[in-house]
DNA sequence: TATGAATGAGTCTTCATTCAT
DNA sequence: CATGAATGAAGACTCATTCAT
């Protein structure tokens, strides 16, 4: 019997996950969703408490791994320079992202890609603001232990590769890249990425 | 009275100019519109067949200057490597950028941040695509005359740059960073590809 | 088995008395009360046939002891001038309606002052017209028996009179006036209609 | 053309009024104010913002007059109690009340009986606690002038007069109480509260 | 008899656009 | 050509009550 409340949960969540990936949140209505769901609309209601929470629980997982993603990233006491540096570090790395990336496809892409007009509307800007923050501080702390880092980057440009690493994102949900594309992608950002700040911080 | 009603249609799109910045397509209403414009809401519709049209006047020559810079840079006719190797050409291709962003800021920043809702939400999207089309073009003929050249370089990769490209217009606007910095983020930002593409294609 | 049943039963009434008390009979919906009685919504409907029908089972204690009162003092055949005007006549008249309150605090709250929606919210005007037919036609016995009697009080204000011993009412339960409070608020009120009916009666 | 806008706002003024008069501030719908009004319910919202604001836009006048009356009765700067045993105070008092039930009888009505629902709900309540502190601080100015007074009145009995006074208006508008009805049962209120409060204070 | 699910009518509000004078 | 008025479709959310197992 709670088989099939659950039933319907994720019923709800199905149809509501295709249509809001076909149209968006914004212009997905709780009618589709009901309809689609084979429910009435009012019920809906009595498995979430609005559009928006539908949407959330969608999301969540997605939100969730990018969260944990930028506090392994980006905390300045745990990663210095020479990890970076050092050999493994890129495919470490890469295989976070990738991770990220396989467990949630869907779940991103509808945080990243279809959220407009819900709660999550302003994630992507917030998350970049904080991870670019973190950044920043990282940046310092590594200009206090190796003076001779070129500090000529603006914090500005900073801001806009995390930019980037959310628009490479955005880009591999979008085009729905398969796991191998993925990763060879990843490879040429990590790479490229790596080059040009050398080339930059004449590291 | 010809004069008069360019006046009217100025000021209505003066007006709207300024919602549409404030708060985006969508959130912008034609009563809003035509209030600020003092006008009343019928009026709008003499000068303006709808409030999409209202906004692609306002965003027309935006997206005429971005038309224009793919027509230039992504013709694979027009641009041999060489050129692109040339000493001047990153110093070309900078003030053709900011020329472009500074004739039309306003205008860009509705074309991308403010679209939504609007007829030219896909804009950023199609626009892309079609310069990567370009691109590919451009790279393909390239590969024809120098069959040395790396091949690695994944489509999608292409792809992602134009987009980054995009993104780095779409911070810069969202930011309103003056000029000088628009310019030296621009260099940066060529410098950064220019670092980048030569080590990935190891031309 | 009809142990349980009658537990659920009190359950549901103590819960739905806590809600209505709380929020009032409009605001509280029947999911509140299910929830809070540990009962399934559908269950409600076994115990008690609508929502309303809960609000009256707790309610009617008062509304019972109210029409008591009624019955007792307001009998024209039972009250003659001469009990009004004996020397224990304000002290029985007090204890009894000390009594109604005490007996019935909460069940009077819900009725008088939290029965809007319900089958109740006119129970007031009602009782208090009824009193007040009954008062005119004491009255009306009244001058029969004594013609000397003040025959200019209106209609209208032996009516305003029981609204007002309503309000009492309404006042000592809306602030939870302590019993010896209450007790000494209804002396003045007793004292204070007195002093006002006698100057006003010429009797 | 003015003139049409004015009508209309008029028309729908005036079938609220009606349908809140019947029905209250929460039965009555917005569809239904609309056909009554002939106009098509999204129309309503050209000339009001909401529901609400038509409701407050028939009973400010109400507000407003009990406000005033509130200011100047109960400003214990002003009325010493020399003025209130002095001859004509009772005259100029009841000509006030009068004055205030007469101009605003429906727009009263709407306030103190119909208001359920609204932003006006907690008027009643709102109103007679600001005039009960204004009452204890004249009666605080009292004793401290002449101290001989009797202390004896509780505050609650004090709150209960005023709550009293307002269970008068309502009254008087529930039944539709005519003019000369509403000054004879005003004086005879005058009469039974001085009389009372003479005994009760033992002034 | 208990439970999960279903129901359906209703409520306020919004907005771009068109009509009639 | 301007103006006031009209339009109608749409959308999110609520709640008491009933059904089917």
């Amino acid at each position: 019997m709670q088989t099939l409340k659950a039933d319907i949960r994720k019923r709800i969540l199905t149809q509501s996950r295709k249509l809001f990936l076909e149209k968006g949140f914004r212009e997905t209505t709780t009618r589709d969703i009901a309809e689609r769901s084979g429910v009435v609309l009012s019920s809906l209601y009595r498995y979430f408490s609005s559009k928006n929470d539908i949407f959330a629980c969608l999301v969540q997982p997605a939100a969730k791994s990018l969260e944990d993603l930028l506090e392994r990233h980006h905390n300045s006491d745990l990663n210095d320079i020479s990890i970076i540096q050092s050999d493994n570090y890129t495919e470490v790395t890469l295989n976070e992202y990738l991770d990220a990336i396989q467990r949630n496809r869907i779940s991103l892409k509808l945080l990243l890609l279809k959220a407009e007009g819900s709660s999550y509307a302003g994630f992507k800007e917030e998350y970049v603001n904080r991870a670019t923050r973190m950044v920043l501080a990282w940046f310092r702390s590594m200009k206090a232990k190796y003076p001779g880092m070129n500090t000529q980057v603006s914090d500005f440009f900073i801001h806009l590769n995390n930019v980037w690493m959310f628009t490479l994102l955005e880009e591999i949900l979008m085009h729905d890249l398969p796991e191998d594309e993925t990763r060879s992608v990843l490879l040429d950002y990590i790479q490229f990425e790596y080059t040009g700040w050398k080339k930059m911080m004449k590291v």
